[in-house]
RNA sequence: GCGCCCGUAGCUCAGGGGAUAGAGCAACGGACUUCUAAUCCGUCGGUCGCAGGUUCGAAUCCUGCCGGGCGUGCCA
């Protein structure tokens, strides 16, 4: 029973190990903690302790060997708290968690919070904004969109799990001359009957087709554009037809994002911003920002090193950049949001730097606070994928196939599984977003079937694979895994670990990963990358199938089998509450 | 041309200025009478694109070059 080592607060794991050795280091070595936390790191190799401080840094300012420096502070500090021994090595300082009172800790905690473990509350009384997804109204939703959608819906959970107020936006393109052609190509060819039926596809295999008979046909471009200002003058039919295209896709995204388990807040799309652009360019031409140019309305940017960039067309149309600097007025306006991020593919790195330097030189001091989250590019071996060449790989397809293969390999392994059917989405709906996630976002990936399609190795059925044993094994425990089930007994004094517990290296490193979840959030949502977590997520899908195979559970002797079970149990929390943060549901079987 | 991004094992990728650069896949060899073998263990595999520089210390920061990608005023 070691409740006595955790005294107060005792919530985030490691990372309150961190804190406390921050705030016992500082003084000591005469630095902010601040500081101090920027020169502590995980040491490489678990027997080097949980965090380590080089002390190179502080080897000039004392005029001594880093080395001594390092054997003189191992000497001061003493065990407190979540400190176990520190002790030095070479130049190093080495941090050792005491165990026992991080079970008890972290193992309390985490079955007592369940489905709220390791979320933190320091973004409470904020207000982030995240602008993601965002496809084409009328255009089918391909594989390229779901780069966005997906990092964008993580980025939203992470700051959901800081405690920050969260406001999910799909700015959704549903205005603009595609809508001119669009208008023309169906005024053309179109058939009502066969929209109807099937209205995005139908939409773009218009769309495709707009723009191959426009390579030899010049004046079909003219008209697109002639009908894109009727839509912009409000001529009634056009508007008409332009408000039927928005509906039918707009329900068809809905059911795939139901179907994805990704929400929003808000729908509002560019047209929304439609009669704020006014307003906006004459804001511009009262901070001297516009200036006319070949007729067309310029803010120029050379001064601060930035290609001047065009607010209005000639025939006075409003441009992309109008649109979005309405929306991040009417955005700060409305809910003085403390951050705004834009997941959005990094080919408009130079809109985004050109639209924030206007913000700020339009007055707005918050301008500072919008953020560009750029990614890759999803391509083909050939190239580019491209809407209007009609090379596109519908996200549809490629998360029936996934669904497909998790069902028969379900099959295969599991045949007597009840609901097949749900496990199946769940491992093929995770097998294609955790593709997406676990890479670095800013690297372009290549589409290729055979790899999104491969569910070994580092993949979310890996991670969900180690939460089904876990719970497999809780159920022959006894114990109830189901969600909500979380809190299923009484936290008896008899199921807090003991000083004797978790001696098997396997235990440990067990008990140590799980103990980093909080940090790993807080790393993902201050780097913008759920790829950190993702990662944290295999590693310790690994360490628990180490475990697995090395340490029984059920057949333990009965103290090793509960403080075992009490662990697989706050193992089993992570790894859903973390799968949850990427948008991934954690099956119980599967 | 100019600007931004990327370059790590055969392939796909981790790597927080720090200790001996790590995984997965592929290949080969082991482990199911035992909590789901979608697992685990082992072997093989490296001029971290190249050359300089900064630093006590560079895959990581700076400069140049090479290769690839993206962008570069009337699309978004």
């Amino acid at each position: 029973m070691l409740t006595k080592y955790c005294t107060k607060g005792c919530d985030a794991g490691l990372l309150r190990l961190k804190e406390e050795i921050v705030s016992t280091l500082a003084p000591l070595v005469g630095m902010t903690t601040t500081e101090v936390e920027s020169y502590l790191e995980i040491p490489p190799d678990p027997d080097m302790g949980e965090y380590a401080f080089p002390c190179f840094v502080l080897s000039r300012r004392l005029k001594k060997s880093p080395k001594d420096i390092s054997a003189d502070l191992a000497r001061q500090i003493k065990p407190v708290g979540l400190l176990g021994k520190t002790l030095s090595s070479g130049p190093y300082l080495n941090f050792y968690v005491h165990r026992p009172a991080l079970a008890a800790a972290v193992l309390g905690e985490a079955l007592g919070k369940g489905q709220s473990y390791g979320f933190l509350s320091e973004g409470e009384g904020q207000t982030v904004l995240i602008d993601y997804s965002a496809p084409n109204i009328a255009k089918p939703f391909g594989v390229g969109h779901l780069r966005s959608t997906v990092i964008g819906s993580s980025l939203y959970r992470l700051y959901g799990a800081l405690g920050y107020r969260v406001v999910g936006i799909n700015h959704l393109g549903d205005w603009g001359t595609q809508f001119g052609k669009l208008i023309t190509a169906f005024r053309h060819w179109g058939e009502e009957a066969l929209l109807e039926k099937d209205p995005v596809q139908y939409l773009f295999q218009l769309y495709v087709r707009f723009h191959k008979e426009a390579e030899t046909n010049p004046e079909l471009d003219d008209e697109a554009r002639q009908r894109f200002r009727q839509l912009e003058k409000g001529d009634a039919e056009a508007v008409r037809i332009w408000e039927h295209f928005r509906e039918l896709s707009l329900e068809e995204f809905r059911r795939l994002y139901d179907f994805m388990g990704i929400s929003f807040d808000l729908y509002q799309g560019e047209s929304f911003y439609n009669d704020m652009l006014a307003g906006t360019i004459e804001l511009a031409r009262e901070k001297g920002l516009a200036k006319e140019s070949e007729g067309a309305l310029v803010a120029d940017l050379e001064p601060y090193g930035l290609p001047s960039c065009l607010l209005q067309k000639k025939d006075g149309a409003a441009l992309y950049i109008t649109r979005d600097l309405s929306a991040a007025i009417y955005r700060y306006e409305k809910y003085r949001f403390s951050k705004l991020l834009y997941v959005v593919g990094s080919e408009q790195t130079l809109h985004f730097k050109q639209l924030f330097k206007i913000l700020e030189l339009m007055g707005f001091p918050w301008a500072k606070d919008c953020l560009h989250v750029p990614f890759g590019l999803i391509r083909f071996k050939e190239g580019r994928m491209s809407t209007r060449e009609g090379n596109v790989i519908f996200l549809e397809d490629v998360l029936d196939r996934s669904i497909g293969l998790a069902g028969s390999i379900i099959q295969e392994k599991n045949p007597d599984l009840k609901d097949k059917q749900t496990a199946a989405h769940a491992v093929g709906l995770g097998a294609v977003i955790f593709g997406d996630l676990v890479n670095d976002r800013i690297k372009d990936v290549e589409f290729d079937w055979d790899s999104v399609l491969d569910f070994s190795g580092e993949t979310a059925p890996y991670v969900q694979y180690a939460h089904a044993r876990i719970c497999s094994i809780l159920r022959r425990a006894g114990r109830d895994p189901s969600p909500g089930g979380d809190l299923p007994q009484k936290e008896e004094p008899t199921f807090l670990p003991s000083e004797g517990d978790f001696a098997e290296p396997e235990e440990q490193q067990l008990l140590i990963t799980m103990s980093r979840f909080s940090e790993q959030i807080k790393r993902a949502a201050v780097e913008l990358k759920p790829s950190m977590l993702a990662h944290y997520l295999i590693n310790l899908a690994r360490d628990f199938n180490k475990f697995y195979h090395a340490c029984p559970v059920l057949t333990a002797d009965e103290e090793s089998k509960n403080a075992r079970l009490m662990l697989i149990q706050g193992v089993r929390i992570v790894l859903r509450n973390g799968l949850g943060l990427l948008g991934i549901p954690a099956p119980e079987e599967m």
